[in-house]
DNA sequence: TTTGTATTTAGAATAATTCTAATTTGACAG
DNA sequence: CTGTCAAATTAGAATTATTCTAAATACAAA
């Protein structure tokens, strides 16, 4: 991936506030810095920072799809009331199977979800 | 929640092909059914479904929000090619800590996200 | 230079979902 | 029963996040 002015740019302002903003948000935030930058560049950007994995997408209730720039593995613990989403590091030594995810004192858990992306039997077989 | 003859007609068509189709492919299959039957209907019963816990959202790629009617606990497996979804079963009587997922041969795994929702620390003490 | 390819841009288009307002349903009280 | 009321359903409009389009720009390589 070249890392173009924009792209850094919107690299840039992701770090900068580690609170999983939306597109929208970032457009804001990166437009103080480089009026001339558009929601198309943004989101642009942001598909070419998820896919080579610098970035990665929070989809939380019935919102706008949120970023995160957070690179140690970790889960999301999004809260119900305020919507805040919260990172929570995880040891990632430990192997998938035993994960271990360390709640906050005073979180409650409603239910979590878990989505495992990669490729199918079938899939990995067509390919070969 | 009361179970109106759309709601029961759509959870019916959720369990009957586990899929996990989205609320159009719902609409279509619970036409066949009860043909006056609207989208917004199946969206406000799908809502209604969700919300006392019969059904379960899968938010994936960025297509439509799939639905799933398995209520034992399980991981999504998002087949990157395929677009298909496998339900990974678990073995719930294990601690949330320690969460044992088969993965089926030949799967390969790329990454996978884990969002867990509840209440934090600040809301729970606000609501006591 | 010239050429080619990728990127950026503004705005239009799309698609999923939500909203609106009118209608229907069904439970319950009288 | 019959009337009342709240909740649910409905069709279609509205919204909103996101993607697409086509033109302009940048920038690397020949």
């Amino acid at each position: 991936m070249k890392l173009t002015r924009q792209r850094k740019l919107v690299y840039d302002t992701l770090l900068e506030k580690l609170d999983h903003p939306t597109a929208e948000d970032l457009f804001f935030r990166a437009r103080k810095k480089q009026p001339e930058i558009s929601m198309a560049t943004v989101y642009n950007c942001l598909e070419a920072l998820v896919k080579c994995g610098l970035v990665k997408q929070v989809k939380v209730g019935k919102n706008a799809v949120r970023y995160c720039a957070n690179l140690c593995e970790h889960a999301h613990f999004v809260c119900e009331v305020c919507g805040a989403i919260f990172d929570l590091d995880r040891d990632n030594r430990e192997k998938f199977k035993n994960m271990q995810i360390k709640i906050p004192r005073g979180f409650k858990i409603h239910n979590f979800e878990i989505a495992i992306h990669g490729t199918c039997s079938d899939c990995n077989i067509l390919r070969i």
